[in-house]
DNA sequence: ATTGACACCGTACCATGGTACGGAGTTTAG
DNA sequence: CTAAACTCCGTACCATGGTACGGTGTCAAT
């Protein structure tokens, strides 16, 4: 069977002509062979990662989250192990989205049962509990700590992560020491097994960044030892 | 007492100076009066607005929400039913969300349940399930309807919007439409009392939008009517 | 008087996930 | 053969919520 133009490819898998384009400037899709006039031929493989991505946007991965699986998927050296803690790392992100929504679903049903539902809006009592802030806070992904808190000295804190057997490891390293909050940048490479992070020691303690790193089964030892 | 700078303002709230501004250009905060050599100059209701602000977003408003809802609680005209009205609709958008969120967290935890944690990625269990996508699909906001099916014919419909009594039920008006899956684009204006709407027929019928709008109370006619 | 901190402005940039457009060339169906 | 439909490319734009930068002007403390 002979492969398909982008059109069909697009009409097969649901999504826009220019949404492959798209991925494939990403690096979510191959550069396809162009036999003729340089228009783009899509096999079956190509099809089946696009469905592939959009499947696993719908479980919550993002498209860099989806290239990293996607490169794992080609790559016969690695293991599915890294997968799995991918999934783990996702899950644990989707369960703090719902914990933080589940917070602004009791504060908004607390302030509209409290409301009477009618009225001059200067004794509107919803408007009012927002602005005293009569709600208890709603914590971040970690556990609540001031965000974005004007000017804050940044710092940078350096180590070694052991334990890592791949450029994947990394990403997931850097990906977790991201989501630490107070963190503003985060680079672990994986054959130096350094990590670097331009972070707010305020919010972010060293503990934390070692803390984050270690819960996926990395071993962080500092520069000196 | 004398007002504060920006900088002040900004300590004084725990934001960005560029935040400030941010929200100036976004209406969101006036423009303070300049005693001196350019310099903003902040009261102490200006302080009390932005930790409004601040306050509505942990609770889920957007900044566009927010606006709005400073508009309504500096307009004495504007009833406290108003602001029931949108905090009602944004706990809709809060238990839509984390009805999705449900729904992925479920799916992670059926994959990562049936993993065995190692091997190869070539027999890996929740590659092969993304791929298969033997997942039960993620709804939307709105019952599930395929979304983003590539080219797809849109049509403008238009309709009356009886019921509504100020600008911002324009404006809320518009917001419901436009958490239709398959609208793409809608307006709806108050004086002239008419909703414009693009949207693909096949993911939104004129009659998902009839009761989009109609859920809150305002009376939808047909143009001809 | 000097110097460091603060303020001004416009604009560009970050991430996220695409969509749209314009102008050109090519393919395909009638 | 012609015209519609498709493809190419680069770039710009959408929403969301900010942050950063560069160059210049001003205020306050020493």
């Amino acid at each position: 069977m002979t492969g398909c133009s982008i059109g069909r490819a697009a009409r097969a898998t649901g999504v826009n002509v220019e949404t492959i384009r798209f991925y494939e400037r990403r690096g979510l899709v191959p550069q396809p062979p162009r036999p003729t006039q340089g228009y783009r031929e899509y096999g079956a493989e190509t099809i089946e990662r696009i469905r592939f991505i959009r499947h696993a946007q719908q479980i919550g991965f993002s498209l860099n989250d989806i290239r990293e699986l996607l490169a794992l998927r080609t790559d016969p050296g690695s293991d599915c192990s890294e997968v799995r803690l991918r999934a783990v790392a996702k899950l644990g992100d989707v369960n703090a989205k719902i914990c933080r929504l589940q917070q602004m679903r009791a504060a908004l049903e607390t302030l509209i049962a409290a409301c009477p539902g009618q009225g001059a809006v200067g004794s509107c009592s919803i408007l009012n509990e927002i602005a005293r802030q009569n709600l208890r806070p709603v914590g971040s992904i970690h556990p609540a700590k001031p965000t974005a808190k004007g000017p804050v000295a940044m710092i940078t804190t350096e180590f070694i992560v052991d334990g890592m057997h791949c450029g994947g490891c990394a990403k997931t390293a850097t990906a977790l020491l991201r989501q630490v909050p107070g963190v503003r940048k985060a680079e672990v490479t994986y054959p130096e097994k350094r990590a670097r992070v331009l972070h707010d020691p305020d919010q972010a303690s060293a503990a934390d960044l070692h803390a984050a790193v270690g819960q996926t089964g990395y071993v962080v030892r500092d520069l000196g030892a």
